[in-house]
DNA sequence: GATGAATGAGCCTTCATTCAT
DNA sequence: AATGAATGAAGGCTCATTCAT
């Protein structure tokens, strides 16, 4: 009758991720079994590799299923503007943990696309093809108007990563993400109309005129 | 009299640069020395300490003063899209360059305070700013309408900012920059028109109402 | 239950002793390492610097203590001459151990204060102090003529330690130690006399006369 | 016609004594280059190898012939008191700078042995046997009783050498060199005298006889 | 003759990983 | 299962020495 584990793999990638996140991928592997106090033999008898550790540390499990679940079920229900903005609030709350793993194991070293199933498409790019998908689907109901979705959501998933990147690069930062969001779902709404219509409100003849 | 200088830091600089954006700071001296096709002793006559060498190489010489000279002359002068888009495809090829050496810095386990002069706006955060006054002065000048110009810079840099960084991280991708760019300054020329209007020529009952 | 020491620090300190003795303070890690039968980490597992090993090593356990108790109890009791005897023919082979180790730290280039404490009277200071002591006090008890009991002990410690000295430099010599501890015992019992009356004794006209 | 040489041997070698004596073997030739103001290509042009320069820096240039045809030329003439005085004194001060080299040399890996010529004496050896040479010719001479002079001899010396160790490796000290040379002198005057004549002074039961 | 740029061997030290208990 | 002692392969860095000018 083998003794039973005592040790959490949880409270093990808990440290690990604490110590990567703050010392880079060079962090070393008795550094972390501190932290986490455990031995480093424990450490490798669950991760063979210092790789795998860190993969695994940098992993992110997240509820993103549910998510797209309530952003499809608000197709042609709920407001856009309600629905765009709930989900982009919880999209950077996730950005913000996101972002920093990307980044580490971008610069580690090692080829981000082993990180995730090559079958896969990449995390952010899934982002902006859900939300995509939600758009077309609102300009299919007759509810929204765009040229463009695809690059839209591209804009909107962009302006929020890149929030979560400045963010992480520097630190925390003083812009309400509230009103952020609100105004990046403005300008998803405002594209429904041709910009001609108000350029008409500017004077004619020195503005916004498309080059020729 | 003594024997000249064979060895160009410029050369060095260019080896660790390609090493390091690869293998991440935990790189070897001695590959980045083999790549310079110069000894390794060589490599610490120049640069004392790895870590010293790492910010060299990371280090971005760019030319973004001209830049700057230019979006401020154009104010009031050159027509607006023209303006945006020129400097939104700078900005990208610019973000293309620096974004790569941010995230190494950042996640090396450097502290990045270290590093850049705290006084200093950090990099990013000067393209809004510059964005910011460029807008406000097109405002002022009854040329361009919006609420919000310090948003609405954030959103444009940030977006030409998550471009380079998914570049960064996934590799290239197909997206036309020149469309993405245009795009992007769609959405600044647009959101001079204010939302209500608009929404009034969107079916009532099926969009952005409050949820039932 | 984890795998027992199997390494010793004392085979670790001696091999180091035999090769810092013999090569200097520049020997190698390896080299010891070797010699001492074991890894280089775990070396720097037992001592963190190889400074550290070096001083560790040169480090003398003596039983000095003892020594001083044996000096101070024979005090009025056990033959002068029989004390001093014992007491230098000690001191020698005290000193054959500690003078190597004494020049290898001086001369390592370390600073030397820093590695013992400065309240501390040092070692071979030590020693007068203690032959004073004992020399004062037979004096004290009226078994002793010495007009300068510290001279004479300076001059004790100082053939002893000047005998170690060339046997460090130049390796074995002849010279047997009873004797030469004898001798030096003689030169103290004897200066109790004062050199006038002896003079006498010598032909006038020839001796330590002033130049005429 | 050649370049006439601009760069002495004695300026770098005053140069790396200054420094080895500080830093030990391990001083690297950079330092010592800088510190004689010269290329480091210099050094090596007037010294094959660091170990060649070590050991002529560590070299003695003395007047030690000098020395020894004054203290031969004093026997049978000048009193013999002040005659070893006066060498005594000599002697010091000459320790004082041979010391520190010789621990030097001893301690840097490299064999005592071949810094001197193997045919010559070792240098401490030398002095004590000039001293014995001088000693042996007074007692010829009638003028000095002694029965061991050569034992009186290394007494002397390995007192004055060991002043000289102990200011080497303690630095400065207090006691007068004078006084100390004088006692030294005194106690090699008083030798001639037979103990036994002595402890007729002192308590006879209790004191200095000699062991059965 | 004099210089200092260039080198490569080797040093101290760290660290991921294994292993005996 | 869990420990931490032990290891050996690098890694960063220094330095004596050479060489083109």
């Amino acid at each position: 009758m083998p003794r039973p584990v005592t040790i959490q793999d949880s409270a093990i990638l808990e440290a690990a991720r604490r110590v990567f996140l703050v010392r880079g991928y060079s962090a070393s592997t008795a550094e972390i079994a501190r932290r986490a106090g455990v031995s480093e033999g424990s450490l490798f008898k669950r991760f063979r590799t210092k790789t795998e550790l860190f993969l695994a540390a940098m992993q992110v499990q997240s509820r993103e299923q549910e998510q797209r679940g309530l952003l499809l079920a608000a197709i042609g229900q709920k407001p856009i503007r309600t629905t765009l903005e709930g989900y982009g609030r919880h999209l950077l709350r996730h950005l913000q943990i996101v972002m920093p793993r990307i980044l580490m194991v971008t610069s580690s070293g090692l080829r981000f696309a082993r990180h995730y199933r090559p079958t896969d498409c990449p995390p952010p790019l899934q982002h902006v093809a859900l939300l995509t998908q939600y758009l077309r689907a609102e300009i299919r109901h007759g509810r929204l108007r765009l040229a463009n979705p695809e690059m839209h959501a591209d804009i909107f998933v962009g302006a929020l990563s890149h929030c979560a990147f400045c963010e992480t690069v520097l630190g925390r930062r003083a812009t309400s993400h509230v009103d952020y969001v609100r105004t990046l779902v403005d300008g998803i709404l405002r594209a429904g109309q041709p910009p001609d219509t108000r350029r008409t409100r500017l004077p004619r003849t020195k503005t916004g005129e498309a080059p020729k």
